[in-house]
DNA sequence: CATGAATGAGGTTTCATTCAT
DNA sequence: AATGAATGAAACCTCATTCAT
């Protein structure tokens, strides 16, 4: 029962402050753009002095670095994970992979963290790359291999695996954006697992009646 | 005994300076990002000296916005002209529509300018606004109402509308997204029209057999 | 009779700007040290804003070496000079040589620069090698070579000639210390001159009787 | 079954402490010079953290001013011990003098500790001007009074002992330099003692045959 | 219409110094 | 005695913008 504002500002909980600035770090990054943010904002929201945050990164770059360094694997590992422990038709799996990502974009930081990667990586190739092959080349090809299984067993239509596994992702990128772009100047907000479930649909079935 | 490229350079085509500005502006947003990049490089590019952007624009801000107006609304026009000529069915006019787009994205510069809205318009929220009225808000309630025709004639099955026009727009975000972000640092390059005939083959039938 | 705080601030005498700035980068930079002059007050004391240093040097380093690529050799060349132009005995060739650095040390900005190259050579080598070359390596050859003519003739004991220019140099660089570092913090002037006449004639007949 | 090391370093000769962050000092700043010269260097290079530097000197200033109080007076002392206890010719002397200056400038720090006043003596004029009174103002008045005695019995011409005090020392100064300034940045080596012979050579001769 | 020259404002980065342990 | 962590102050450098020609 220790009043909190007794806590020192400094020698405060040291092992959480770099978590805590990536955290701000993106905050402001999206908001701003990466060369429009001020480090001083950004150390203000973390709760420590602009100096401060040199002691945990080297410069503005490395920050920006290491957002996409500590954030990006985890939503690639979980979908791999499901899709490793799944037996019998893709179908199920491809709806609740979807389910999924609805579900994360819905709550964590995953529409800003894509949105600073598109917005980011013609200025800082080295970034663009790392997302590239830490993410985008593990999803899409996962999601083609599944694709690909459903057309080998027959449960699937004979589509390119590719492309399909495009138009998979395609609406969880427009999600994404929509939450991180057009909603915080105030576009009605998108129910993201609708969608997804939606999408899981017309994937299954088609338009057509 | 004039040089004649020197006549060129101060009277050639005067209406035409404005449009060059637009042009090298996109390019260098779009690559830097918009605080990042440097109106002098605009003005190289461009062929003209940084001060002289200043007799067309009155700021670096206004020269963002002057390409919004510019390059944004022509591409929801054309879709509702195809959309208001059109008779019958509607699944080969959603085709048509995608297919449309697929070209659009492949030749134009439509990628580069909707990675320009992702990025500042978080930044820019007249900017955002101005696409999101003029556009996005367009588009996706165009695109809804086909869908609702569809439902209405029996032609589609009982979806949501507006999420299955999000659906529908997806993979060409996708597309843009990539063709302006993953490209340029490498990533191989995507056969737009042939994904979005793709699309139009799984929207229309479905994955599964 | 124009009243002179008429003159433009702007577009002032643009072709006189950039040695201005180097006066003024040699004043504060042999006062305060490289490190520790502020752009700011060079820029002020050369008459124009901290920016517009940057249009005329890249960075503080690149002052630097304009100084003494600036500066460095015309001393030399002189020496040279003199020494080319000259027939018979080599001790009027010295004392004239000797009296003629006392007047540019008594003078010019000599003793600065030299201060500043001692000062600033080891934390920039690309300096001090600069002048080691343009400078130093060449007027202790040339020294030499003089002594070794004079040992030659029979004119001058037989000394080691290359320590003996160091013996002729030394006393001068004497000279530019006591002129660029004690007269400023309150030493009595010394009088380069007849420090000069005085050495030479120690030079020439030795302190014995 | 404590590491011996550990005990080492925390009890290790208590007062040597002191002297280890002036040596490390004193090497940093003749590198660098005083401005550029980090402390966290000067504590790294003499074993401690750079926080421990204040339990020692109160600040930066004081950390220069203890160099120049610790390592000023030895020189000049021990000159003015030979001084005094010499009987006889004046010549002598003098040649021992300059051997020993000869040597203290080829083993110790005093070539840095002389490159340190030249760089530093502006910027800190307390600095300068303890140095001034503690050796300059110290050894040229010997060197003089020793000129004056060699005139005043015959054995030297009469000559401006002021003058003559500073040509003597000339050319020791010129070899400091050389060896803190020239020689680290890729010169190549002054054998200072052979200099030191030349110089006193010369002095006694003169160059003429 | 066009531009070279100039600058004010602002951001990143560094570092001496302090504090709590 | 010793130090890791924290920060305020300051300096370099950049760039959108303006002015005079």
């Amino acid at each position: 029962m220790i009043a909190p504002e007794k806590i020192r500002k400094r020698h405060r909980r040291p092992n959480a402050r770099p978590g805590e600035i990536l955290e701000a770090a993106l905050d402001l990054f999206s908001e701003r753009g990466f060369a429009a943010a001020r480090l001083e904002d950004i150390a203000s929201r973390a709760g420590l002095s602009k100096a401060s945050i040199y002691l945990y990164y080297k410069d503005k770059n490395r920050l920006l670095n290491a957002i996409v360094e500590a954030m990006a694997v985890t939503n690639v590992l979980s979908v791999a994970a499901m899709a490793d422990s799944h037996q019998g038709p893709m179908m199920p799996l491809l709806r609740g992979i979807l389910q999924h990502l609805g579900q994360r974009l819905a709550q964590g930081r995953l529409p800003d963290l894509i949105k600073l990667i598109i917005s980011e990586s013609r200025a800082h190739p080295d970034l663009g790359r790392l997302y590239l092959d830490r993410v985008v080349n593990r999803a899409l090809p996962l999601f083609r291999k599944l694709i690909e299984r459903g057309v080998a067993s027959g449960e699937f239509r004979p589509v390119d695996a590719d492309l399909a596994a495009r138009c998979l992702v395609g609406p969880m990128l427009l999600t994404a954006v929509w939450k991180s772009v057009f909603e915080p100047i105030g576009a009605e907000p998108l129910d993201s697992e609708a969608l997804a479930r939606q999408h899981a649909d017309i994937l299954a079935n088609g338009l057509l009646a």
